[in-house]
DNA sequence: AGCAGATTTTAACGACCGGTAAAATCTGCT
DNA sequence: AGCAGATTTTACCGGTCGTTAAAATCTGCT
């Protein structure tokens, strides 16, 4: 695709073990990364191997060197960036169980959108391919989609003490996460809306405003006694 | 497409004026109809005038005798659905002012359910268009989809009288759509994560109960001393 | 320098897309 | 019966899709 420029004798001497393998793995990691914002921005069925080509300044052929199908590209992806929002979810407790409702909730938000606002993929990806069509065109990695909400209550009740049954538990992140994946994830859509800019921090705010006014009395009475957010 | 009947001397003799007109109209309605469904399945970019041509039981050229293009036949879909939901939900209303809140908003929950269960394409239509891709490939009415939350929050407004800012106001009817719109249109995920049937009996109960817990207390809030849902 | 294997590029495949043009058929009318 | 116009069917256009095969290039090694 690139003109590629032609190895010199000086590159060749400087050559060590291993840079080939690093070679490959950069290239992989280019498609990958290239792969990950394509498909933040379209959902499986509208983003192409060529769009990704694209982005990652490649030819696309060769996107099925490193990668046998798209299904398996996007299955990475997938793989990927739930596991990091996995990840960052359970450290948003952190400290969370010593604080009163309300500013563990708030504080909960915050961290949320922090990681949302750096990581966009993850919550974009999710909010592009959640809502499906008829069985006939079913997204490969359908159910880690799906995984995806019940693994976040799971780390709720982990990190915090709770009273409330598992049921209603599992309705409360339900219902939280739903809310925020769709202000966070369709910004634009919601933004519009509300007459509001996408990522501004006033949209930020009625995000943060409405999710509290929300949550905050279901939350407290989930919790035991005192407790968090 | 199919093999038409040929027209028989009898057919000609019953023939009465306005039939024709009829006719055409008939292929038309048969083609929107299939459009529709075809729509409620597919996301815009993804369903395809091949689709509705065979989901019409009609050869594809056809559809562009009757329509001009896939956005034009999109938008007028779009337009009739959101329209049908809209004077739906100002029926919804009918009577609620008297209620108590908890009754009202049960008795809402219960009409809104009657709606989206014989009336899945309208729910089905914004769910799967409201979340957008890059401006690059936006939707044919766009602005109609997000038209439709503005206009239930007036509606409310309109229907019962209430205390809360129109900023409160508009927020609560935005979470209850949101919620409710993902729960209704998008039943196979969420049903798929709660582990239940999406058409069920328990499914949609649990739906209930979760709006219900959710926005009572909001609804409670907003309304003025006794009031509505 | 030249070989072997890894990597990249080029070219092409069959399938589907939205839309158009022209042929075929049907309909109502004289 | 035969014409005129409405309707439907057939054939096709240029374009994009995912994937494959083969050619070209690069790399590390002797």
């Amino acid at each position: 695709m690139t003109t590629r420029s032609k190895s010199t004798a000086s590159e060749k001497t400087t050559s060590f073990q291993g840079q080939k393998a690093a070679q490959q793995r950069q290239t992989r990691d280019k498609i990958l990364a290239a792969a990950t914002r394509v498909f933040a921005d379209y959902p499986y069925h509208s983003a192409s191997i060529r769009m990704i080509g694209k982005a990652a300044a490649v030819d696309h052929p060769l996107i099925n060197y490193y990668f046998p199908t798209k299904a398996a590209l996007f299955e990475e992806v997938l793989k990927n960036e739930t596991e990091k929002y996995y990840l960052a979810n359970i450290s948003w407790f952190a400290g969370l169980a010593e604080l009163s409702p309300a500013k563990g909730l708030s504080l909960y938000i915050d961290r949320f959108f922090g990681f949302a606002l750096k990581n966009r993929a993850a919550l974009r990806i999710i909010t592009l391919n959640l809502v499906q069509a008829e069985n006939a065109m079913i997204i490969p990695g359908y159910k880690r989609i799906q995984g995806f909400f019940s693994r976040t209550a799971q780390t709720f009740m982990q990190a915090i003490p709770l009273q409330g049954s598992k049921r209603e538990i599992k309705m409360f992140t339900t219902n939280f996460n739903t809310l925020a994946i769709n202000y966070l994830g369709a910004d634009t859509y919601y933004a519009g809306i509300m007459g509001m800019e996408p990522g501004s921090r006033r949209y930020l705010k009625w995000v943060k405003e409405n999710l509290m006014y929300v949550f905050l009395p279901q939350l407290k009475q989930i919790v035991g006694g005192q407790g968090p957010g």
